[in-house]
DNA sequence: CGCAGATTTGAAAATCGTCAAAAACCGTGG
DNA sequence: CCACGGTTTTTGACGATTTTCAAATCTGCG
């Protein structure tokens, strides 16, 4: 799973929780509530602060002059926001939040502190940046050289393959929630993320549910047809860390699933049958 | 300039640039000498290495299922090659050099070295992290959002942006070497770097050439009209830190630009001429 | 000189974006 | 419970950009 030269993973982790954790206590950060759709940073300001992700989504993204866009990153709890940033003096794009989301900002200050250095806050924010790097080269191979169908697939891949990894104990339901995504964003943002028209999105949408590759409610998804999936775009999962700083999300995430798809489980859709 | 925390510059990056120099002497490394065109490593394989460039451009690439590539990272001298494979047990692309070049491969364990901690190793990793992230971001909008056209001419600010910094005291010709940039990548290379086809690259790269944006001397091109062509992809200037490690690239470029464009300093060639 | 790779060119086909309008959805308030 | 306004999604037609395919040209080099 998930390394960093040849500590063990879990022993990185503790290790890096607890000196991430203390770390924040000692800058006595009081973590900050947003509520949907807000801009927490804006493209040329100055880069100050980071910000840990307790819960809810956000996202990176920039703006053409054209007011064209494009999403750059996902944020998810447990990520950390902003390490683009640190190689310049500002910001490199905006952030804007999906949903309500807690998040504790940590000034870019805190970081020359030497326990920066000697505790495993270094370490941690390391693995950080490389899991985005991860992340990014993928997103790049979608949406360089994917066509829209795929660029949707791939997407909804790569969110089965980010969430939390312990949401997936199936109920007394055929439908295990091991195929179950939560994808909160509108068709315009998912177009904004694959460099897709809304309309695009929409249409190729509608056809993977015809074709029974996936069934929607809401934002929830299921994937019908999850390996058929993956060999179509060729898709190879990532080791991604669990959110190890804030693990109330796990809960969180199982709650919105169940309330959100017990009809599901119940009723086999129509949209299935055929075509 | 550069930043990270409160660390001014130049203190951090020297200090920086010794710990790395000495963690190197440490390992006892033998630089790699690689000839062009050759894969250092496949998608897939084991990552327990690093590579610092010394000298000659790589890329970073994938594989698609049906033959098609995308580059997902460029790397010139003075770049960390590998830190997005540190989020996982394999990596997630294939490293091919595109010249000669010399690497020094850094093996991963290393980086658990108690020293690892305590010098500036994983600050300077951090850096090269933060700018590798400002450089995706980058790409994904310009693959996602901009047409052929203007994703070239992104590439070739790109490239103007991030070459070093001090190679531009112009001779006595007309053209300063401030709008020269070398661009030692095929077209198809281009074509995998931009998410287009070859064909596409060669019809955009005449059409610059013919309107007078640019002039094109085998690998190196001339911008002729930077500031239009800045305006043209709203392109903001990235903060690059120049190669700490490996200075001697820096005479290498002045060398391949002064030996590449003799005649161009003395022959207005015809291409500019009206159309 | 001749070869292999790279670039250029043209024509046809496919994908995707844009525009615009209709339908569906959602939370609110009567 | 229904009506209402705003947002989101769907749908169709059209046009533009880009890809693909193929052939011709150019370049560097042995």
């Amino acid at each position: 799973m998930s390394r960093l030269a040849e500590v063990s993973p879990r022993e990185m982790r503790t290790a890096a929780t607890a000196a991430v954790r203390s770390a924040l206590d000692k800058c006595n950060i009081q973590p900050i509530r947003v509520p949907p759709g807000r801009d927490i940073k804006h493209e040329g300001d100055r880069a100050t602060t980071l910000y840990l992700v307790e819960s809810g989504w956000l996202y990176s993204y920039c703006l053409l002059a054209d007011g064209r866009r494009q999403i750059v990153l996902l944020h998810q709890p447990g990520d950390v926001i902003g390490l683009a940033d640190l190689s310049g003096e500002r910001s490199i794009c905006s952030l804007r939040s999906l949903q309500h989301c807690v998040i504790h900002p940590v000034p870019t200050s805190a970081l020359s502190a030497p326990s920066f250095l000697t505790s495993g806050v270094a370490t941690f924010l390391l693995r950080k940046a490389a899991e985005a790097q991860a992340i990014f080269a993928r997103t790049l191979v979608a949406v360089g050289r994917m066509d829209a169908r795929n660029r949707v697939v791939w997407l909804m891949l790569m969110l089965h393959d980010r969430r939390d990894v312990d949401v997936g104990i199936s109920e007394r339901g055929e439908i295990a929630t091991d195929t179950l995504i939560d994808m909160p964003l509108n068709q315009t943002e998912i177009g904004d993320l694959l460099g897709l028209s809304n309309v695009s999105v929409s249409k190729t949408l509608c056809q993977l549910s015809e074709e029974g590759y996936i069934e929607r409610q809401g934002s929830t998804i299921v994937l019908r047809r999850l390996a058929d999936m993956k060999r179509m775009v060729d898709y190879a999962d990532l080791d991604f860390e669990p959110n190890v700083l804030f693990q109330s999300s796990r809960s969180r995430i199982i709650d919105t699933i169940a309330s959100s798809v017990p009809e599901v489980t119940q009723t086999p859709k129509a949209t299935l049958s055929s075509k």
